[in-house]
DNA sequence: TCTCCGCCTTGACTTTGATCAAACCGCGCT
DNA sequence: AGCGCGGTTTGATCAAAGTCAAGGCGGAGA
């Protein structure tokens, strides 16, 4: 999956970029050595704190940003206030929306993130003369497309006791430094990045129920719960079980 | 929108593009005509019934296509049979998963439908030599993305007679030869697409439900239904108002 | 013309999750 | 220590949508 990168020594790469995941995965990785130097001059990292809007109606930013660490989501909302999650985004996703404006999504942080952020216009340009660079963005969107239609599935056909399973799986597998590949069984622990109220939102439920099949799972066993936001899953493969049945 | 394109005269393009609107609107506006006349060597037009796999289990074609005309629902299926539709694809969209196989997606044709298809191998080698084609395709993902968003809020946030309001608003907008930009009031009429089976996967709902609401907006005035299929909206402002309250 | 079959509608009843309301818990503050 | 506050849990009741069961409608074919 990873292409080959064009840089020769890791001496030529902006001191910012070498740890960088976004260079690894994201698509920082279509960039030449150069390229990258040109950007850190225009790049600006930020730590932001949780629940502040990053792309919204407030802040129509001219900028994109390669999400560095914490969970970023993705919120639609109507006219009489009810609103659902749309996506969640974790490093080292990409953020912000190439060649058009956002279609009435909203970008808050969840939790404290860490951002790089670099103008529009930069990359744009980039964009123009590395082909790479637009390839990184369709494979991402294609991932996110993917996402977005499982968790149609979710929203649109699973009970609520299967929803929160879902969720809590979801979280699991994205959360640790992508455990994705391998073992989708084993224990695990982590962090909520969401509130009640969020995952109700994300769930297309209402905080009571979520709150009643949070300690319905703890009941059984399949989950343990400290502080209201430390989850342990003693078996994930137990929790997948809960998620479609 | 619409990018200039290459060719000098009409003349140059194969008979078959010339009408197309995938040459207009879809990928193949990226093409030079020499590309067209090469693509055009492979492709294969078919006329398909309603109710056939196009992709899936069964058949994982190593083709892509163009919908030239009718409606195709990507579905989604849980191991014990629940199902939910996430996306209709009208024409002149395209047709087919770049780079990866589909994660569970079925595709089937949900009318009679004229797709144009060729080889995977044929467009990946073209994508590679023509970035405004990867362009293309990251603006159709783009969109497709979008429409998932939208329908992520319809499915977890809305009544059920906002659902099926909303389903028919979309179908309003979609079906016709994109009357899209300008009017969304005044009169539209139309044919279903879909089953009332097939409505009740799209909005996560049961076909009792479908059926009891489309009874509600008729008997409200908001449609008229003949044949169960063919329907008519005297005032598409009106029944954009039921898909959100 | 009649019948069958698939699809759709309608009605009676049940269930799931929402709503309303109260209490709880951890935490920062005075 | 006591207070207040946001976020969470828990309980009682309600309503929206699901389930089960009939019946209708219309087109294809005998």
């Amino acid at each position: 999956m990873d292409v080959k990168r064009k840089d020769i020594h890791n001496s030529d790469i902006p001191v910012l970029c070498q740890a960088c995941e976004a260079r690894h995965k994201g698509v920082c990785g279509a960039l030449s050595a150069n390229q990258l130097i040109n950007l850190n001059k225009q790049a600006i990292r930020k730590r932001v704190e949780p629940g502040v809007e990053l792309i919204g109606e407030t802040r129509q930013a001219d900028s994109y940003s390669n999400i560095i660490s914490g969970v970023v989501k993705l919120t639609k909302m109507m006219a009489d206030g009810r609103q659902q999650i749309v996506g969640l985004q974790f490093a080292p996703d990409f953020l912000g929306r190439p060649f058009r404006s956002e279609s009435g999504i909203t970008a808050d942080t969840a939790t404290e993130v860490n951002v790089c952020s670099f103008p529009k216009t930069m990359l744009d340009k980039m964009i123009k003369e590395t082909p790479e660079l637009e390839h990184r963005l369709l494979e991402q969107t294609l991932k996110e497309l993917d996402e977005a239609r499982d968790w149609m599935l979710t929203l649109g056909r699973k009970t609520a006791s299967e929803k929160v399973a879902s969720f809590l799986y979801l979280i699991a597998t994205h959360i640790n430094p992508e455990l994705e590949a391998g073992t989708h069984a084993g224990p695990v622990s982590f962090e909520l990045p969401l509130t009640r109220s969020d995952i109700a939102d994300f769930l297309g439920l209402t905080i009571e129920t979520v709150s009643r099949q949070m300690t319905k799972l703890r009941k059984d066993e399949i989950i343990l719960i400290h502080n209201n936001r430390h989850v342990e899953v003693p078996d994930l493969a137990y929790l997948a079980e809960r998620a479609s049945h």
